[in-house]
DNA sequence: TTGACAAATCGATAAACTTCGATATAATGA
DNA sequence: TCATTATATCGAAGTTTATCGATTTGTCAA
């Protein structure tokens, strides 16, 4: 079994924000180009991109070019690595894990 | 069985600051009063009372007044219940589950 | 009711963050 | 090479946030 140690502030900053929540679910599930995400949210490109760097950094997106555009989705297991270290901190007395 | 549901972009915000969760680990599996938590911390009066007020709006701390005092405890449950909330959102293909 | 202590609120300052237009870089096809 | 399209970076503006000193509020005991 393989331990991802996660950083839980930066976690938590790459997760406090409403535009990157908004991509995190967009991108949850599939892979989108950086157009596709602006199209689907509501702001500028410049935008998207300074986000998505945010939640690379943290490891929360993956991101693949192909051509001219570059591909990007969510990490999950990354998500719910942090979201268990996070909940292992803070909430000891309650069990949270990733059931497979 | 009680479902908690957890804004998740407050929720985010109120982990992303590392004095906040600094405090969160202290008062996570005790009672502090705001003069504990001032000690354990570097930061001033003011300030903890801040960030308490924060985690409170979260719903992340339960506070408890006895005399001049007032003591503060993590609300673990509501930690475990956004951590889940999280990951179901955003990592669906993992099943993050509080076990008991 | 007054004095003392704990905690909350206020007000100001500085730092961090979000956003976007303008521009630069990367990749492709003509 | 040049034009075009996609994405990243830059720089500035506006907003939010963290922090703390000063002050207020709440509680109790004398």
């Amino acid at each position: 079994m393989i331990v991802i140690k996660v950083n839980t502030v930066e976690f938590a900053k790459a997760l406090a924000d409403e535009t990157r929540q908004k991509i995190m679910a967009l991108c949850c599930c599939q892979k989108l180009t950086v157009s596709e995400i602006v199209a689907a949210t509501d702001v500028a490109q410049p935008t998207v991109s300074h986000h998505l760097k945010i939640l690379k950094s943290a490891g929360l997106v993956i991101s693949e070019r192909r051509g001219k555009e570059v591909y990007y989705t969510l990490n999950q297991e990354r998500l719910a690595a942090g979201c268990c270290e996070v909940a292992e901190n803070f909430a000891p007395d309650h069990r949270v894990e990733v059931v497979d």
